[in-house]
RNA sequence: UGGGGAGUCGCCAAGUGGUAAGGCAACGGGCUUUGGUCCCGUCACUCAAAGGUUCGAAUCCUUUCUCCCCAGCCA
């Protein structure tokens, strides 16, 4: 690891604390158990920051395991992105890939364990019965008229659960604790279920299926972790876990709760971003607008950048929800040390420089990148008729805005000096193309005179220039929170329509010839850019724009 | 009005009885062939509030307020 100081945060330093002197004789494990009903997104990355990270550090494993104890809602396809979206990040889960389906068998066994001690019993009252004995936040619940049966004919009856012998919903197994508990998970809670669904792991094996918070800590027990890493919501559910262990006298885990990550927004409900894809308000789960693992490398993401911003958000016990500019900054300062710089023209606007040899053309020096000169340099072609950004002329100047204008001189980027004498427009008034002088004294773009010019822009010779379409991406959600609605309205509502602007007829510089799908660059001035996978078979290529470039004149063309 | 958590700068977050780190954002300035990067500076007499203990409190005690989670045979 390339950190120097060490690591800390109330979760480090309750191991720590634990370890003591110890240090060097206990091994402590940590697992990430993802339910493989979805894609990763940025805030899976956190607790997988989290928890490989703390194993790594101290010298203990990170187990994978998926808790997948619901059939009806995983699959397959959302196992292997799983994997493959751990691995992208830079974490290794070695031999130690678990599923809680493989601890069935021994689920079930620990079931009959209960039972046999009086603990747990199957119980007939329908879904609805059960939600009505379970009572309310501020009154007790009532005791269902199976809790007393035998242990025997749980015992008959739990097995024939198994075999088949009941329909769906008909039964199920509960645990006998406290049905006035103010915790209301610990009035007789659920432990396995009737569900007629084919397992992407067990096939039909199975007609029961444990719930999670029957599954989940047997799990975490079976697989020796030390560690059990949680998100909050789970922190009224740590009394059933310890009951369940204390009562099968089995290893018991210390589970440290800690808050989700949130940004601004955005979204990182599971429910949300599957709904996103299902009715097709994104491209899918790698739309890259989307706060998923795989949308975000699709975008531009690096594992790196996303690694450093989990790090630096810090693990606390306090909701929270951070700036999305937090997260831009990492993938900024990731990005700036290692992209080659181009140029490219977004939105062109055709320069013709009058007094340039018509049928010349010469070849100029450009830097890859000047935070790394051992990135080395390039040519870029020069020529009379060339392409600049719309943005960096304007015909009645802002009085802060120092780029082109007419009778004004600015510098193309290692090229020459040019000065604006005439602007053409159709008949519409619409700008079609401008002219200009260049000084060829100036070439390279220093002034042998001296002379100082305010702004240096970015452009392409047109005749070499590669054609392009670029994806611009904005928030997803107008709304900081977009969950946060008008009464009956949902997250739909808070929908941005603008998140995506699709630009045609972008021009690059040659260089870019033979760029592929993920290959980044810095759009000098413009932003960061990454080639997308549908430019595959293209003629045009087409980048995604990860992030902007931080931009004060933005700051003051908006500010008036 | 039950239970479980949390409240330190716009957003995160250190600090755990000795007199408020750091990052992001913002705002000034320097440098600049990217209005980028980089560099410098400003940005909490105050820690949800009110009392109390103490020489001394964000840290200890009391009371109050606010926010989040829990009534799936989801996870």
């Amino acid at each position: 690891m390339d950190e120097i100081a060490e690591k800390s945060d109330f979760i480090r330093d309750i191991i720590r604390e634990d370890l003591g002197k110890s240090k060097n004789t206990k091994k402590i494990y940590t697992r990430f158990p993802p339910e493989p009903n979805g894609y990763l997104h940025i805030g899976h990355a956190k607790a997988i920051c989290l928890n490989f990270g703390i194993a790594e550090e101290f010298n203990g494993k990170c187990n994978l395991r998926f808790d997948d104890t619901n059939p009806t809602k995983e699959e397959l396809e959302y196992v292997q992105s799983i994997k493959k979206d751990i691995k992208w990040l830079g974490f290794d889960w070695g031999q130690q890939e678990y599923y809680a389906s493989d601890y069935f068998e021994k689920l079930f066994e620990f079931a009959l364990i209960l039972i046999k001690k009086g603990k747990a019993y199957v119980c007939d009252l329908s879904a609805d019965e059960i939600r009505s004995y379970r009572g309310t936040l501020t009154s007790p619940g009532i005791q269902s008229p199976y809790r007393g049966r035998s242990i025997e004919e749980n015992l008959l009856l739990f097995g024939q659960m198994r075999d088949g012998l009941f329909a769906d919903g008909e039964r199920v197994l509960r645990a006998k604790i406290d049905m006035s508990s103010p915790n209301l998970n610990m009035r007789d809670p659920i432990m396995y279920r009737i569900l007629r669904s084919s397992h992407h792991r067990t096939g039909d094996k199975w007609c029961i299926y444990p719930t999670y918070d029957w599954a989940h800590g047997q799990s975490d027990s079976i697989e020796n972790i030390t560690y059990s890493i949680c998100t909050l919501e789970f922190e009224d559910h740590r009394p059933l876990y310890d009951w369940f262990i204390e009562a099968l006298g089995i290893h018991h885990p210390r589970q440290i709760e800690f808050a989700r990550l949130n940004l601004t927004y955005t979204v990182m409900s599971k429910r949300v971003l599957l709904e996103m894809v299902e009715k097709k308000y994104v491209s899918g789960w790698d739309d890259p607008r989307m706060p998923t693992i795989t949308g975000m490398r699709r975008r531009g993401y690096t594992p790196q950048a996303i690694r450093n911003f989990c790090q630096q958000i810090g693990v606390s016990k306090a909701d929270s929800t951070i700036d999305m500019a937090f997260l831009e900054h990492f993938i900024r300062e990731d990005l700036n040390k290692k992209t080659h710089r181009v140029m490219g023209v977004i939105k062109p606007l055709k320069v013709i420089l009058d007094n340039y040899p018509a049928g010349a053309q010469e070849e100029l020096d450009a830097i890859n990148n000047p935070e790394d000169i051992e990135a080395g340099t390039r040519k870029v072609p020069f020529s009379k008729t060339l392409y600049i950004e719309q943005d960096d002329f304007m015909e009645d100047p802002h009085p802060k805005f120092y780029r082109l204008s007419v009778g004004r001189e600015v510098r193309l980027r290692y090229a020459y000096f040019i000065r604006c004498t005439e602007v053409v427009k159709d008949k519409d008034g619409k700008i079609v193309e401008i002219h200009c002088s260049y000084d060829p004294l100036t070439k390279g773009g220093d002034a042998p005179d001296g002379r100082k010019v305010k702004a240096t822009i970015h452009w392409v010779s047109a005749e070499h220039s590669l054609p392009a379409e670029v994806r611009l991406y904005a928030n997803l959600f107008n709304n900081i929170n977009p969950l946060k609605t008008e009464e009956g309205g949902n997250f739909k509502d808070n929908l941005n329509p603008d998140s995506l602007q699709t630009v045609k007829g972008c021009r690059l510089e040659p260089s870019l010839r033979g760029a592929k799908p993920g290959d980044t660059y810095q759009f000098e001035r413009m932003g960061y850019f990454c080639v997308d996978p549908d430019s595959q078979n293209q003629e045009t290529l087409i980048f995604n724009r990860t992030v902007t470039l931080k931009d004060d004149w933005a700051k003051i063309k908006t500010a008036g």
